[in-house]
DNA sequence: TTCAAATTGGTGACAATATCACCGTCGCTT
DNA sequence: AAGCGACGGTGATATTGTCACCAATTTGAA
């Protein structure tokens, strides 16, 4: 067997779906596989398919008119691009852009399979609005967030989630104040008050945690 | 010809359905009426229907486990709770409230008929999809200005579009503080500072714009 | 009716965050 | 080797959020 046959069986959520919604599925993907860093979709750019990521992760980001940036989600493998579909088969210009953090690897169905698989399959169905839920959940997860919650608790929150498994977080400054929508210098004065503390260690371009439980501790305050 | 009958014929976006499904739409729902003030939905409570607003408006907001409020959008006549749906659908507890605004009439349909509807006709399931996505992208545009836009241009925004027939904004300044998802003190300064300006002219429980105009353009700055 | 309680709005002091204008260092390219 | 751009640091200031109060008005129950 090879991937472009098998991955709707590796896929969680669609493993269960019925024989022929599966055949085609898979009869009617590409795999597609693109290099880190390429623009998947993007305002006045939307996206011809709907894309199974089946290996690495896309960056879904916001830029403002003034400049501002902001991390909104990410799609990890084994999940979909769902908001993106809506917005495709709306035919709306979709406001953010999804951007590869790693190499990707995809399985694209067009739109029209899309919309057969919809209509003919209870569990895409399910499937579809799961997905939709749990992303709209977390959108308002997010708006809670950037609205009541201290800059501290969700910096120390990102960096919790953000690091290896040697707990080192690969990144500059610049990028930690986009995946919270703040400023640069408010970031580095955060992590010095952290490293002061001596929960973090810093160099240019990476952080390491000593002390992920005091990290954590702090972000889980009011989690 | 009465409501329960041709409601779906004056619903915008639902009168381009085929003759059947527009049939098991009307045969299917329930009108219902219910008072200002009513939670439609909320966390752990989840709606067994999908609504299709007639008449009045629904306000969606949240409550952080810090307590602060905010909202996040309105549902207005002549539009659904599709976000509610596919939470509905989906089986996760929503995280938002739903309260009337004000009297609301409303078409209640049952999910399975919703399934069904989105299982037979293209064009429902447009529609559908078409209503996510304009929320979806709201909710992008929210935190865009939840995150960056300054709390006077905000402000500004939220009174002109707040705003009745003759200009007045009947709502207290705790309200608009729960709109922008700020502190009342902070609009309690932020309007002090408007009516200095001879923008607004404010009394218990009532702001009246004096200058739309002026209002407008300080909101519009970068809109 | 009368009084207590809740709602509404005002204020000052202070903390947290954002913005602006810089600066030096580092790594890379030419 | 020089120059350039990315990275990070810093101080000054503006904006926004928080806290602890206060007085005035309205509501509602005895």
């Amino acid at each position: 067997m090879n991937i472009e046959t098998d991955w709707v069986e590796r896929f969680p959520g669609l493993s269960r779906l019925e024989p022929p919604i599966k055949k085609l599925l898979s009869s009617r993907s590409v795999i597609v596989n693109v290099p880190n860093g390429t623009t998947l979709f993007g305002p006045g750019n939307s996206p011809e398919n709907m894309l199974f990521l089946l290996d690495g992760t896309v960056r879904v980001q916001q830029v403002s008119e003034t400049g501002h940036e902001i991390v909104l989600y990410r799609i990890h493998a084994g999940q979909s691009c769902v908001l993106t579909t809506a917005c495709l088969l709306a035919f709306e210009d979709y406001a953010a852009d999804g951007i590869a953090e790693t190499t990707v690897q995809a399985a694209a169905v067009p739109r029209d399979v899309f919309d057969d698989l919809v209509a003919q399959s209870k569990s895409f169905r399910d499937f579809v609005f799961a997905a939709f839920s749990k992303r709209i959940t977390d959108l308002f997860r997010m708006i809670d967030e950037v609205a009541f919650q201290r800059l501290d608790v969700r910096l120390a929150d990102k960096l919790v989630s953000l690091a290896d498994d040697e707990n080192i977080v690969k990144t500059t400054h610049q990028k930690l104040s986009v995946e919270l929508g703040t400023a640069r210098e408010v970031v580095s004065r955060q992590l010095q008050e952290f490293q002061r503390r001596g929960w973090i260690e810093q160099s240019r371009g990476s952080v390491s945690l000593l002390d992920v439980t005091q990290l954590r501790k702090l972000a889980n305050h009011n989690t």
